[in-house]
DNA sequence: AGCACGCCGACT
DNA sequence: GTCGGCGTGCTC
């Protein structure tokens, strides 16, 4: 009688699997397999009640115990036709999950296409049987090891000569800029006017690190989905003809999942060779990775808002030294910390500078209009009614800027005082004149618009304040009986979120704007961003004051960017200038005509601009020369909030913690819109001079924020968000 | 976070 | 008698 097959001996491998960071689990799970499976392997795994997906993660070096008495589970499933993900992208992820307070799984898996999770192995095996438009796919076996398969094949020769057939020719200051590039290890900040023909740089410095070798990737991030349609026209009409159709993909949001899938296969299996794309991007497999671009990189985009709170910027830098990849951040107005990291004085990015426009017309000149000398109440002064009407009759076209959706910001009534305040949130409801609600905008709550005033019932309810809607209404008011040189009533046409909320909305919009059919323009800052509007002349910002004494220390910053940006808008084209004495021109409207922001504005002078807030920083000890974190607590009362983060900084005091020496940790206090949805918010802010005892501290701090959560009732969530954005 | 189990109100 | 409210507790 042979014995029974004796069962092969069980291997126990450590799988990431999404757990967020509240959970009590630690950061890997094991689980046996009869087989060793190599890092990186995507597995389904049994967790709970549930199967989900997970990918083994490296041997730690102090071995995981399981809790006493408990067996693992095995493995249920290796999702074997895709390659394990390299140690380049889990270092990238335990990096990131470490750097921003969050589980490993967690991060892991929300870098991963969703649809990886919802597919079952034998379905994503049917779908990597199907003959797509990619190249044959590797075919990774078991225990394929680090790195994914073989090379892949490719679509075309690779081009000769390093320069593609479809180069074209760069200005000095272009070349220049792609020859230090190309000559040196970077990072770069390429700090290049709007309209200096950054783009034509990258595309240059890919085709260059494309040509180097048959494996070679590039990834191109910008910071909106709405940007990303006209990029990979442009990269696909350059690079297709050279690598193949396939070889240029996108990945964002925006995209199906089944469209998101494909990509992200075609990077990791190295089909792909660009990868364009928002945020997200920048954690795709890209095994290749030779060259990364952070386009706007002073974006506040590239921050991630929820989940793990990464900037994609800083990880993108911190990717290009672990992969040995080249980074280019790129921007016409980098951010402070950028601008720092490139000042000769800290060095750690090389600066490039391209101060010339190419193609376009010379930059507007800036039209303070000192609202202090206006007629009290209007809201275009007179002035600016003038030259928008004389640019129209001229044939051009004009845009409004105000960041600001609906018709007015709240409803007021004079007899009782009473205001359109939200029934949920701290804030006020906005009244949208066209649909006849008002709204929220923190969380959404919408009802019509009452006919009386709901505390003592007079019927004369008025608007205060303004928003686009208003500025499109009285604009058409204000130009009603003006004609444009097609013998055609003068058109006014809104973009915002409200208007562009069906998908193609925006494009449809612009396309109208491109055509010539819209006379002016009226939006939010979403068109101030990247569109090419060849047509326009004149920009007019209407209340752009409010970020001169706010209380967030970076509104400046986002401030003159906006407006160097939206300012880039006017005279991109030098042909839609009717003549010499009516050159491109900003208009702002401001009760601060002498505020240094405005000078530096005036010339365009944003070394100027940076080198009088870098100073102000320094004194003040605020970034890029101290770091932040901020701790983020919701609860059912304020009182909670505020005791929870308390007693999370006592905790930490009496410990003491590690790093606590160079850590500053402010007291609690609420957000400016204190209460959302019913939740009353609360935060604290820590400060330190020192990055690493910040980091040092925090990881510390961990599980003691842990055991305050269990102590404190009626706490809804905590978070911690490491170098916020917004304080 | 999911997703269970668990113990009290208004309905086929 | 059930369906279901969301309060605590666990996931290798």
């Amino acid at each position: 009688m042979p014995p029974a097959a004796q069962p092969a001996p069980a291997h126990l491998v450590h799988v990431a699997v999404s757990t967020p960071a509240h959970s009590t689990v630690g950061d890997l799970l094991s689980y046996a397999s009869p087989t060793p499976l190599p890092p990186g392997t995507l597995v389904r795994v049994p967790l709970g009640t549930r199967e989900v997906l997970g990918v083994v993660w490296d041997e730690p070096a102090t071995p995981i115990a399981l809790p006493a008495g408990m067996a693992p589970r095995a493995v249920a499933g290796v999702l074997a036709g895709i390659a394990p993900l390299d140690a380049a992208w889990r270092a990238l992820v335990a990096f990131t999950a470490r750097y921003y307070q969050r589980a490993l799984g967690e991060v892991a898996l929300a870098a991963l296409p969703p649809q990886l999770r919802e597919l079952t192995p034998e379905q994503m095996a049917r779908r990597m049987r199907r003959p797509a438009s990619l190249p044959p796919l590797p075919q990774a076996g078991e225990g394929g090891g680090e790195g994914g398969g073989p090379a892949p094949p490719h679509p075309k020769p690779l081009p000769q000569g390093g320069e593609g057939a479809a180069a074209v020719h760069l200005s000095a200051e272009q070349a220049d800029a792609a020859a230090q590039v190309d000559a040196n290890p970077g990072p770069f900040l390429l700090f290049g006017s709007t309209g200096s023909g950054k783009t034509e740089v990258y595309m240059h410095c890919v085709a260059r690190a494309l040509a180097a070798s048959p494996q070679a990737q590039a990834l191109v991030m910008v910071p909106e989905i709405n940007l990303t349609p006209q990029l990979e026209a442009r990269f696909v009409q350059r690079f297709a003809p050279l690598y193949g159709a396939g070889a240029v993909v996108s990945l964002h949001s925006g995209m199906t999942h089944p469209q998101r899938l494909k990509s992200w296969l075609a990077a990791h299996q190295g089909a792909a060779r660009i990868v364009l794309g928002t945020r997200m991007a920048v954690f795709a497999s890209l095994p290749g990775l030779a060259l990364i671009v952070v386009d706007e990189e002073h974006d506040a985009s590239y921050k991630q808002q929820e989940g793990a709170r990464y900037s994609a910027r800083d990880l993108a830098v911190w990717r290009g030294r672990e992969q040995a990849a080249k980074v280019i951040l790129g921007s016409a107005t980098p951010s402070l910390e950028s601008w720092h990291a490139s000042s000769p004085e800290v060095g750690r990015y090389q600066r490039l500078a391209m101060p010339s426009r190419i193609g376009a017309g010379e930059l507007p000149r800036l039209r303070l209009v000192d609202m202090g000398q206006q007629p009290r109440g209007a809201v275009f002064a007179p002035p600016l009614v003038a030259a928008i009407t004389e640019r129209v009759q001229q044939g051009e076209q004009c845009l409004v800027l105000l960041n600001r959706r609906g018709f007015a910001p709240v409803l007021h009534c004079h007899a009782c005082g009473w205001k359109s305040d939200c029934p949920h949130c701290s804030a006020h409801q906005v009244f949208h004149k066209t649909d006849r609600t008002l709204r929220c905008h923190h969380c959404g709550f919408a009802q019509r618009v009452p006919r009386a005033c709901p505390g003592c019932g007079n019927p004369d309810i008025a608007p205060v304040g303004r928003g686009t809607e208003q500025l499109e209404e009285q604009l058409a008011q204000l130009l009603r009986n003006v004609i444009t040189p097609e013998r055609r009533a003068a058109r006014v046409a809104r973009i915002d979120a409200d208007t562009t909320k069906h998908k193609g909305a925006l494009e449809e919009q612009l396309a109208q704007v491109h055509a010539g059919e819209v006379d002016v323009l009226v939006g939010t800052q979403m068109v101030a961003k990247g569109h090419d509007f060849r047509r326009i002349t004149l920009v007019a910002a209407v209340q752009p004051d409010g970020a001169l004494f706010s209380s967030d220390f970076r509104a400046p910053e986002r401030l003159f960017a906006l407006l160097m940006q939206a300012a880039g808008r006017a005279g991109r084209d030098a042909r839609y200038v009717a003549s010499q004495d009516s050159r491109p021109e900003m208009w702002l409207q401001t009760w601060h005509p002498d505020h240094a922001l405005y000078a530096a504005l005036r010339r365009h002078d944003y070394p100027a601009f940076a080198t009088q807030q870098l100073t102000e920083r320094r004194e003040a000890g605020m970034p890029p020369f101290a770091y932040q974190a901020l701790v983020r607590a919701d609860a059912r009362s304020q009182e909670t909030a505020q005791a929870f983060l308390q007693a999370a900084a006592d905790a930490a005091r009496a410990a003491p913690l590690p790093g606590l020496d160079h850590v500053f940790i402010f007291p609690p206090v609420p957000l400016a819109v204190q209460r959302v949805a019913n939740v009353e918010r609360a935060q604290m802010l820590l400060e330190s001079p020192s990055r690493a005892a910040l980091q040092r501290f925090l990881a510390a701090w961990q599980p003691l924020l842990h055991t305050e959560r269990s102590r404190h009732k009626g706490l809804v969530r905590w978070l911690v968000d490491v170098d916020p954005q917004a304080v």
